[in-house]
DNA sequence: AACGTTTTCAACCGCGCTGAC
DNA sequence: CGTCAGCGCGGTTGAAAACGT
């Protein structure tokens, strides 16, 4: 491949952009847009190559941009979304509106890497910080083939600001039924969630593996999530992201088969992360 | 106040992908 | 089908700011 001549053997300007030309590039977009970045700072004037005005204006002048510190909702939300893409950082802003990749990128090795590798320092801010860990495994089964899919995590999620919970209960079941297209019921799945490890201090969240282990979902089914909690009480994960199709335990949840198009399972693997708070490794697109 | 060290973050670099020809 | 231009991405750099002594 053929690459383009570096910007200093152009004559072109390098380092960081000065006022004026922040505004040239500002007033030029907002007249004729970028169609081409490349042709964009002949036509404009500056002294630069294409590739930094791209990076300038994603980066730093689009008027969507956020600026100032990050949130903790937001500092969860990619420490959760790098357990599940690791360094896809384009895919992690994708989901942060006004949030560029280079922004976080910086955040995650600044802030959030130095915070994971101190797991004690973790959420300082936060007093009543509790954490999830998550034990819980997703098997996909393809009715059609012997192939496997595993979906997996083992590190600790920590959430902020749950609610406080009703520890009184013994135990709520979540329960699935897996059904076919023709309607044909084929498989049930059951979810122990042990209010007294609730109570613990580190609020461990224990689900049974047959749960996971008995969801076979091949391409042509619908999957039917039957919320049958009986005592009332809310999944932390579910109530700290205030679902409302999931605060109500009479619900049926029901959802197809991930696309395996990137796009479209990616939406469909964060709509289930969002939901459900728990870390899915995802498969490969 | 002066100096050295560490942290932050904007910008750059180079690679890979994609679409046009 | 091969070549090329353009774009987007992730990794890295380095100047400036913040911090410590």
């Amino acid at each position: 491949m053929v690459r383009a001549p570096c910007c200093e053997k152009m004559g072109l300007k390098k380092g960081p952009w000065t006022q004026e030309e922040d505004q040239i590039l500002i007033s030029y977009i907002q007249k004729h847009g970028h169609g081409n970045w490349r042709a964009l700072p002949k036509q404009a004037g500056l002294l630069r190559c294409g590739k930094s005005c791209r990076l300038r204006w994603i980066n730093y002048l689009r008027p969507d941009i956020k600026r100032g510190n990050f949130t903790i909702e937001e500092e969860e939300t990619i420490i959760k979304l790098h357990e599940m893409l690791g360094n896809r950082w384009s895919a992690i802003a994708a989901k942060l509106s006004g949030r560029t990749d280079n922004e976080i990128k910086n955040v995650w090795h600044t802030h959030l890497k130095k915070r994971l590798n101190k797991p004690n320092q973790m959420n300082s801010s936060s007093s009543d910080t509790k954490r999830v860990s998550n034990k819980a495994k997703i098997k996909r089964s393809d009715s059609n083939s012997s192939t496997i899919t595993t979906f997996q995590s083992s590190e600790p999620t920590s959430l902020n600001n749950l609610p406080e919970m009703d520890t009184t209960s013994t135990s709520s079941e979540f329960s699935s039924a897996t059904t076919t297209n023709n309607g044909e019921s084929n498989k049930n799945m059951n979810m122990n969630i042990k209010s007294e490890e609730l109570e613990d201090s580190s609020l461990e969240t224990i689900i049974d593996e047959s749960f996971w282990l008995e969801a076979a979902m091949d391409d042509e089914t619908t999957t039917n999530m039957t919320i049958s909690n009986n005592s009332n009480e809310l999944l932390p994960s579910l109530q700290y992201y205030d679902d409302p199709l999931l605060f109500n335990s009479e619900e049926n949840l029901s959802f197809q088969e991930p696309s395996t198009n990137f796009d479209d399972g990616m939406d469909f693997w964060y709509d289930i992360f969002i939901r459900t708070g728990e870390s899915i490794e995802l498969p490969d697109f």
